[in-house]
DNA sequence: AGTACCACCTGACGGC
DNA sequence: TGCCGTCAGGTGGTAC
């Protein structure tokens, strides 16, 4: 589930378990999520090497190697990562493994292929070249205001181009503009200053809830949409049905009692 | 510029 | 049981 919130628990767990241990072992099932670098590089490049920190920026998860070089993680729409010894009970969908002199292996998992890995000089360029806007959980109010005040057409849309706000996913929009009251096709050009500020605040906290929740949908306030995100399901608020509607080829649930078009 | 659609992939589910 | 359409938390490209 790999928006913000789920690429910052994965970040917290990679420094958990796997930082300043020597790479011994690496193996690629499959070259399909390698970007930019092919299979002998990438292992190359890890190899003797240890993992000294970590960053994230949006959905994308850089770890720093000792050579000052960074891997770069990003997780499609499934994928995640385990960290354990026994590779007999080695994941389904694994495609990357590190392994270290304890004999433990970092593994990225990657079900549907339609996440990448590379191995990156500088998370600046890296950044500047995918064009990403600035990352949610530690944007200020200034920098959230503008972007919306020039952004055009539909808000949950906007709230969702990497190149403006990174890190915000299909689910996590739809939490954002519940928690809001707005509804997902309101016009980004009609929003007044009351709302740009209601955004601002519930972005973070819906950001910061989720990761206080370790991403898991279960656990939670039971007001949020999340634990209620079905057609057909009550809402948490008024009671009414939650509606799914598409947007550009994605579904958008919200209530449409609690969330009136501006 | 915004939006709609497609491609990239695998797998789960419901209807017939 | 098997087949088929649809759906699933992302991104990048295309055509209007």
């Amino acid at each position: 589930m790999p928006e913000l919130p789920d690429v910052e628990i994965y970040r917290r767990y990679l420094n958990a378990t796997s930082l300043h241990q020597e790479i011994t072992k690496v193996e690629i099932r499959t070259d399909k999520i390698l970007e930019d670098i092919s299979a002998a590089r990438l292992k190359r490049g890890l190899k003797g090497r240890a993992m000294k920190a970590t960053r994230r920026w949006g959905k994308y998860l850089f770890a720093e190697l000792d050579s000052g070089r960074h891997v770069m993680m990003h997780f499609g729409m499934t994928g995640n990562l385990s960290y354990q010894k026994n590779l007999e009970d080695e994941p389904p969908h694994s495609r990357l493994l590190i392994g270290f002199t304890n004999g433990y292996y970092l593994i990225y998992i990657s079900q549907r292929l339609l996440g990448k890995v590379s191995l990156i000089t500088e998370v600046e360029k890296f950044v500047k070249d995918k064009r990403l806007g600035p990352d949610v959980l530690h944007i200020d109010y200034e920098t959230f205001g503008d972007i919306l005040r020039k952004g055009r057409g539909s808000l949950k849309t906007t709230l969702m181009n990497q190149k403006l706000f990174a890190g915000i996913g299909n689910v996590y929009s739809d939490e954002i503009l519940f928690r809001s009251r707005l509804h997902p096709k309101t016009e980004v050009g009609n929003l007044d200053e009351s709302d740009i500020k209601k955004l601002f605040r519930k972005t973070k906290e819906v950001m910061e809830t989720a990761i206080e929740s370790g991403a898991d949908p279960g656990k939670f306030p039971r007001s949020y949409l999340l634990p209620h995100r079905n057609e057909g399901e009550k809402c948490p608020y008024c009671k009414d049905h939650v509606k799914r509607m598409k947007i550009s080829g994605r579904s958008a649930y919200y209530c449409p009692a609690c969330q009136s078009k501006s």
